[in-house]
DNA sequence: TCAATGCGTATGTCCGGACAATCGAACTAC
DNA sequence: GTAGTTCGATTGTCCGGACATACGCATTGA
C-alpha cells in the first residue's frame, strides 16, 4: 500500500521541502517502518508529478538529518535506528523548556564591562574596549542548575533584564536579527571554587561540569563568548551525532 | 585575478567533488579570503566548461560544511570567521594522534560476559546474553588519561587485544566492514569512586568528565556501548558545531 | 532630506533527459 | 554443490535551460 504523498503546487512552500515534510512525518508517525524501502525516485517522482532531481532533492535533506540512507542499487531505506535530533546550536534555556521543566532565570550582573584579555580574544575585540557582561543563575524546579557567563560586543542589541528572565540569550539575538551560524564549544570538569559552591549551593571542590563557547554569525562576527557550570547532578549534555559520509 | 581552477574530465572523480576540493584547498591556503566573494555561479560554471547544477553542488558540500555562505541576491561569500571542523564522530585515539601526543593504550579486559540490562538495552540485544567487553587505558605521555570501557555486539568482528592496544576501536570497526552512522552521547561528570581513581591515579572524589556513547551503523544496529571516565586535567571536548539553516 | 520605487544581479527552485557505477539475484558452467 | 557470470534495478553524476525570488543600489518623488 503506497504512501500517501501529494504537493501543493500553489503553495509557495518549495515544492522538495513540502515533499521532505511529508516523509519526515510519515518516519515520525510510524507509516514509514524502520528498514523499509522508499520506493525507486524515478516512480516515486513520476507519482507525484515531480521531476527527479525535485524528489531527490527532498530524499538529500533526509539524508543529511540521519533519517534515511541511500545504496546504490538497491534503494533508499529508513534508518533503522532511534534518530531523536543532531546536535545542534541550542540554548539550554530551550533543551529544559524543551523537556517541560519551565526554566527560571536569575539575572545577577548585566552590566559593561572592559574586556579581559581572554574576553578580548575571544570576541576579536581590542583589550579594555566595553563589551556587556551577563550573569545568570538558571534554575530548575527551584534549584540551582547553572551559573552562566556571558559576555557580548557593544552595539549588538539591547540586553534588557527582564526578557533576560523571561528567554534564552539564543533566542534574543535571533529576534534581534542575528543569524546564528556555528559556534566552537569546550566541555570540561573541574572542582568547584568557593564561590562558585556558593552560587549553585554545592560545597567546596564539588565536581563541576564546564562549558566555554564562542558563537558566531554568519559573516563571521564573534556575538557571544560564555562560560558556564552546571550542576553534574543535575544536568548532563545529551545529544546524537552522525558521521559526515 | 580570478582562481585557478580547473577540472579533469578523464578522472574517475566526480567533477563536482573536484572542483569542492580546489574550493576548500583554496580557502585553506589563503588564496580565497574570508569575506570574498566567490564569483557567480554562471560565470564560473562557464569558465570551467561545467554545468550550473555541477557547481552549484560543489558550492553547496561546502556551504554544508561551514566554509562558504550564500546570499541570495549577492553571492558566495567565504566564511570570515575560524572554522576548523565540525563536531563529527572522532575515536579518543584519532584525537590524540592528530594533536601530535602519541596515545599509548594498555588492554586490561578483553573478553565475554553476560549483557547486563543497561548494556542489553544499549545494544538491544536479549538480557543475559554474551557480549564482549574491552576495558582499556588510554595514556597520554605516560600517564593515564581516560579509562574506557566498551561492550559490542557478539559475531561483529574479531577483538584482537594487539590490535586494540597498536589503534582505536572505531578504526578497527571500518576496517572490519562496519559503516558508522551515528552515535547516541551523554557527557556528565562526576567524583571518582576509589576503583576509578586509582585506576586513573587520582585521589578519591575527584572531579571526572564521563562520557556515555552508543553507536549505530546504518543499518540501525547498535554496535557500540561504551562508558568512559577521563581526567579533566587532562581532557575535554572541544569541537565545533555549525547552525542548521 | 528622506522615503518609496524600480532595476540589475545573484541565488533558489524546477524541469526532462542521458549515461555511468554499483548492488543483488538469477543463471550458468564446472 | 559451488564458483563465476550475466543482467535487471536503483542510485550517482551531469547537462542545459527556464522562471521565481530576494537583496542592494540608484533613481525618483514628496
Amino acid at each position: 500500500m503506497p504512501l500517501e504523498l501529494s504537493v501543493d503546487r500553489s503553495s509557495p512552500v518549495p515544492l522538495y521541502f513540502q515533499l521532505s515534510q511529508q516523509l519526515e512525518a510519515a518516519i515520525e508517525h510510524g507509516a514509514l517502518t524502520p528498514g523499509s524501502l522508499l520506493g525507486n525516485e524515478i516512480e516515486l517522482a513520476g507519482r507525484l508529478g515531480l521531476s527527479r532531481p525535485t524528489v531527490r532533492q527532498a530524499i538529500q535533506s533526509l539524508v543529511d538529518k540521519g533519517l534515511l540512507v541511500r545504496r546504490r542499487g538497491v534503494g533508499t531505506q529508513v534508518v533503522h535506528s532511534q534518530v531523536k535530533r543532531p546536535l545542534e546550536l541550542s540554548s539550554l534555556y530551550d533543551d529544559l523548556e524543551a523537556a517541560g521543566q519551565r526554566p527560571a532565570t536569575k539575572v545577577i550582573v548585566n552590566t559593561v564591562v572592559q574586556a579581559s584579555a581572554e574576553v578580548a580574544a575571544a570576541l576579536n575585540v581590542a583589550e579594555d574596549s566595553d563589551v556587556h557582561r551577563v550573569e545568570r543563575l538558571r534554575l530548575s524546579h527551584g534549584e540551582p542548575m547553572a551559573y552562566l557567563c556571558n559576555y557580548l560586543p557593544p552595539g549588538l542589541f539591547e540586553l534588557n533584564t527582564d526578557q533576560l528572565e523571561a528567554t534564552g540569550l539564543y533566542r534574543l539575538m535571533r529576534a534581534a536579527g542575528i543569524t546564528l551560524h556555528s559556534a566552537r564549544q569546550s566541555i570540561g570538569a573541574r572542582g568547584a571554587t568557593a564561590e562558585e559552591a556558593e552560587r549553585l549551593t554545592e560545597r567546596e571542590g564539588a565536581p563541576l561540569l564546564t562549558m566555554q563557547r564562542t558563537t558566531f554569525d554568519d559573516t563571521g562576527r564573534a556575538v557571544e563568548f560564555g562560560t558556564h557550570t552546571y550542576r553534574p547532578t543535575r544536568y548532563s549534555f545529551e545529544f546524537q551525532l552522525l558521521v559526515r559520509p
